[in-house]
DNA sequence: GATGAATGAGAATTCATTCAT
DNA sequence: CATGAATGAATTCTCATTCAT
């Protein structure tokens, strides 16, 4: 019989990846990524050792086209309206985007939580990170000086580091959490 | 020479303890649990690998052992007076401690964040952290129940996450952090 | 178009082979056997893997098959006339067709030198390595017999050794060697 | 009890390692680098695989730890009077110390010859093969010229080629091999 | 108490070979 | 015929833990 063709290739190959992604993505981020054993992820996914090994060169590369794909889909679920100034129904609509993407992809949270206090592995998506954080950082500094705020970078720093932890707590812990009264909250005395 | 005392032993080990669980503590933090091995560890404290295990039964029970240690100076560090109502001041004191905990124990704080991600190891000390956190909360909670605020409850909590966020952030990036300016801003915004 | 013939299905199977095993000598010399991968040499030879399994049964059936195809260049090449005995031009040719055997097929001598010295390997094509050195070494030993020397066999071994031994140099680093120099001198001792 | 002292530990480690090289280079030199399994070389020398890293960083260490010390072992060996010129006797002298050698380490010289040809491999001993070689060219050099020979450095070449040679062949069967019979030819030879 | 040699389970990774398409 | 996805055994190496001294 004829071999398959490029296209089927690469559609056997797109499926994979990402059915072993999303699988190495739940088991990292319960045990974390050292404590993760390839076997396992391979297991879960009910695939071989050896196949993880035709798809990412190393653990760390899965781990990097993990964490990658993450901040992708993190720009696309919540990229406001980026040609204008940020008014106050996109700033709402962008804190909203934020939450839903803590509920989404718990996961992800968790495991970039979990990554970022280690200095050897948060460096390999270091670059990545300042490329995804420093846009919002710039949209939360221009809103806050627009609205006329002393001191706009503080601002901007302060409502990161609410939404981190905001984030931190609910990934610990999120069935107990109130991240939808939270939510209210924050925007009412942040917006 | 005469044989020590039991009770110069007992000092002697104390001391020795303390000593392997702060280099433990520095090491944990800078490269993570997994990530460190005890023959590291026993070298730079300066101690063979067998005596580590005179003084802890295993590797996870010197982790325990450093973050309950870790928790409690957090306690006395910044505990207030307790027997009363959290007045104006002793909110601000209170966080004035939280701060500079942040900066003398960024080891510790950085352990901290890259464990509480992940269930299996986080349950070892959930019970511990619950006692530790409980209280503060209250605290937080009574406070904004005599300012008369809407929903004290979600105050705290928010006020937690951003405690959380703050410290995440700092620890990330320790250098570059403008701490005692959002101290500030914090101060002015939550008090 | 029509399909092709079996003779040109036989054709092209037998450049395929070739290549495949041009390629796999290649391989096999600069990194070693067990140390070359098929897919590495399906690669190089831009052939699939599995295609290689079409034409040899196994890793070891293709260094066999190059062992013995370079093993009978080898007779092909120098096969002086052996119908009668050996005059000492024929000796002359013989040893310039070996040194000229060494400089066109300088992977073969490698790869041939690395596996020699593994029992484990060389097994596999010692048959043939007897059946192409027998004659060589008769050729010799008939020569210095005639020529009157006490020992012709041990002649014959020394000389054998020699060219090894030059073999095995000038493999070891090609552009160095001062081989065109080195025959003329083994010419005026040894003839 | 009391720890052992550091002479004693000493003593442990230097029987142990030599224990192991010795084994590791017969397991090299019978099955070749590549295909000699570190699991193989601690089983044979009664040795869990995790000791075996105690001692050697790696397999390549190893590796370069067996065949440094053989060059170490074969200068003190062969070494002859070296303050001054070569005479006849030291000439003779120097070559039953090389036919010694071979005899004496064929291991040595069968993992040497099969390590020679890969360059990913001999570059990590190159140096002090350099190092070892040199001094006997320069010797054998040295000797021709003074026996007025016309072109001495290509007869150092070639008796070094022809040692070459008979140590490879010797080492590929030792016990067909009819090296003293050849040694006395080499003698009448090039003496 | 103190030491570090020794163990062995398990981790990441490689690769010859098979096989559905 | 041809392809490369898939397998799994084998390999190197790590490390928590034990134990004789």
């Amino acid at each position: 019989m004829s071999p398959r063709t490029p296209a089927q290739l690469e559609q056997i190959r797109k499926v994979r990846k990402a059915a072993i992604m999303e699988t190495a993505l739940e088991v990292f981020a319960e045990h974390g990524y050292e404590s993760s054993a390839i076997s396992i992820i391979a297991k879960k996914a009910g695939v071989s050792k050896g196949l993880m090994y035709n798809y990412f060169d190393s653990k760390e590369e899965l781990l990097v086209s993990i964490m990658e794909e993450g901040f992708d889909e993190m720009v696309t679920l919540i990229d406001p309206d980026r040609d204008g100034v940020l008014t106050k129904e996109e700033f709402e609509f962008l804190i909203d985007g934020m939450f839903d993407l803590m509920k989404e992809k718990g996961n992800f949270y968790r495991l970039y939580f979990s990554l970022m206090m280690q200095p050897a592995v948060s460096k390999l998506f270091m670059e990545k990170i300042n490329k995804v954080v420093e846009p919002f950082i710039n949209l939360f500094i221009d809103y806050y000086t627009r609205k006329g705020s002393k001191s706009p970078m503080l601002e901007a720093v302060m409502i990161g580091a609410l939404f981190d932890g905001i984030g931190f707590n609910y990934a610990f812990n999120p069935d107990a959490y109130p991240l939808d009264d939270v939510l209210k909250l924050v925007k009412e005395r942040f917006i």
